[in-house]
DNA sequence: TTCTTTTGCTAACGAGCGTTAGCAAGTATA
DNA sequence: TATACTTGCTAACGCTCGTTAGCAAAAGAA
């Protein structure tokens, strides 16, 4: 099921520096010319490669939409795994997507704003859906007597939300691999949610 | 210790519509004759309030570090309180303030980096001393036999990313109460800390 | 009343924006 | 060799941006 055909060179290039551009400066703060500039181009031959500056924008926040679910999917996929040890593989899988790309990451956290309707509404459902599965997940978990939380939805909420703020520190020169940082932080989030410690 | 002039009446909604306006669309993404016509004025007219579009945001960003910091001494001033219910006041101190004003909460966490120099490593410096003072709460907490966790800094970063997701999710009309909200969070984070549960 | 402050307007400035048209060189494929 | 595709340039388009200058009405203080 290829969702995405492969880019050509170039314009995998552009979407890479622009993300990182995106992320640095935010994407309407982001000029085509600085982009340019950036690859060693002209603001105009960009065009040759890309249709607008938004398709950028939204083929880096859809594609990593993409990668979430399939890493969410991962996870979940064998229903005889107790739920709590889905729910550790699928805040792996999170930090997983969110350390293999922290630059994208960061935009798909904080630019996706800037896409014009309808594509922000789609995304925006898209979105919800992600946080569904979580709270979805928790509430399996709640039923099953494996965790334990006063609101599934909020504990959904405030789980997303301390993964989130990873791109926002996270370096990948830091001393700590991305697997011992996923596995710290779903530690550390389980613990305020599983029953039996 | 007066840090602050209350300012002209006119002044202060020319700020909170531009913060709202920040919030909805970013810093970069909103321009003065948008702001203007939110307050039936001409875009010329700002300038007899402002001196610049940065200057508003720099009001907005510093105004609120300083709320911040005035609700952390609030709640660790009284040494003879446990360091646990110290850190769970300054939880819902930082929780009151996001939910007292939300749209500038939201700007102060996401539009700080259109700040230019010096501005903005000013704001840095107030916050990683924001983010420390947690830090060395929990330290202190751990020190004296009431906290447990592997790493305090990473349970630091953790809760406050917690915390600050509430602007993007929050509503005042919501079913819950701002008191309800803060104590929720501080049960549901420092679940995962308390060492006797 | 006179003076100052507040508030707002119109008109315009220089600059930068995203994007397009038209052209041309290089590269791979047939 | 002929053909198509990729890549890039220059020049310019219409537009919006933040900001300023100069003027004027209204309100409050003296």
């Amino acid at each position: 099921m290829p969702t995405a055909a492969p880019l050509r060179p170039r314009k995998a290039q552009i979407d890479r520096t622009a993300t990182a551009l995106f992320r640095a400066r935010g994407f309407a703060a982001t000029s085509m010319r600085e982009l340019a500039n950036e690859l060693g181009l002209e603001a105009g031959s960009l065009y040759s490669h890309i249709k607008s500056k938004e398709e950028i924008l939204h083929r880096v926040c859809f594609g990593l939409a993409e990668e979430f679910f399939a890493g969410f999917a991962g996870a979940t996929a064998d229903a005889a795994t107790p739920v709590a040890a889905q729910l550790r593989q699928a805040i792996e899988a999170h930090v997983q997507v969110l350390t293999r790309d922290s630059a994208a990451s960061a935009v798909f956290l904080h630019e996706w704003r800037h896409l014009t309707e309808p594509a922000r509404t789609e995304f925006l459902a898209l979105r919800d859906r992600y946080e569904a599965s979580f709270r979805a997940l928790i509430e399996r978990g709640i039923a099953a007597g494996e965790l334990e939380a006063p609101d599934a939805a909020f504990a959904a909420l405030t789980l997303l939300a301390s993964l989130n703020w990873l791109p926002s520190w996270y370096r990948p020169d830091g001393k700590l691999t991305p697997a011992e940082i996923a596995h710290r932080l779903a530690e550390q989030l389980l613990g305020g949610l599983l029953l039996n410690e």
